[in-house]
DNA sequence: TTCATATTGTAGCCAAAACTACATTTTGAC
DNA sequence: GTCAAAATGTAGTTTTGGCTACAATATGAA
């Protein structure tokens, strides 16, 4: 119960900085998914002229009626609208939402990529870790970048 | 419906590519939970003595109830056992896994903290990027560290 | 123009993770 | 030893994000 000697022992953080940290990390996990839409739906519809839910499930590997389901979330999110048989578009909010989350994915996979890791690992892996990079570390990564550029 | 030309837009990866990575942050997403428990109990058992599911909740800023519903679902998971009143304990497989979560968290903010990460927002982003950096990417970090010694 | 196929939509199911509210058990102060 | 407080457990609800199965609608080939 109480602390056995304290000196050599494993480096609790304090009660509250550590639930603080894993708040953010659950807030972070829950915009995700959503973010991950808006960034598909933005290169599908620069790079095929159109998003179609069809397409939307087939690249994220869902069934098309979870993508449909998705996407009503994403227009109660205010992110975007879709009208049926007419694709799926993005809001001022969700174009906002889109640029913001391609830069710092790109970001992303060129550190990795500076640090060593294939190609193929890095967009992998990037997918995940995108969604909990911090602004304070962007802006670290940025700095990294440019100093061994 | 037509690529337009193909020449300088977006940078789709194929299809099954796309669906691939996706699909593998999908399942690292649905073992983040654990992963975070584990570890969490064996900083308990190691710093504290023992890992009561009160302490656990408070430290990830969530109600009792919750961390005793994830608990169960790790024993059912194989991954702890627990006797009412009498703390959390992990099993050799939870032991196990607590070993290479701990490791791979401490190279992570390892790694943020050399690309000039602040200390605190490394064991933040920390917290939830772990959960999505492959076995790949950890080799490439562990040398990158080793290099830059 | 018809009609098969592709696309979209809906309904109903499930599990995970969160919550609040309440019940039960243990423990420790006295 | 009693009994209040702390810890634990249980019940019931919600949202998210999956799935399958089926229904409805559009599109395009013949
Ligand atoms: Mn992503
Ligand atoms: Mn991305
Ligand atoms: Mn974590
Ligand atoms: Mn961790």
């Amino acid at each position: 119960m109480h602390p056995v000697g304290k000196g050599l022992m494993a480096k609790l953080p304090a009660e509250g900085t550590q639930a603080r940290r894993f708040g953010k990390t659950r807030s972070a996990q829950s915009t995700a998914l959503h973010e991950d839409y808006v960034e598909l739906i933005a290169d599908l519809l620069e790079g095929e002229g159109e998003a179609r839910p069809t397409d939307i499930a087939r690249r994220l590997g869902v069934s098309h009626a979870t993508a449909i389901k998705s996407i009503a979330r994403l227009k109660r999110a205010g992110l975007a609208t879709a009208r049926p048989y007419r694709g799926v578009f993005l809001t001022e909010k969700g174009r906002a939402l889109a640029e913001r989350v391609r830069l710092r994915h790109r970001l992303v996979v060129d550190v990795l990529r500076a640090l060593g890791v294939s190609s193929e690992a890095a967009e992998a892996d990037a997918e995940g870790i995108e969604h909990y990079v911090s602004e304070h570390t962007l802006k670290a990564f940025a700095q990294f970048l440019k100093s061994r550029a």
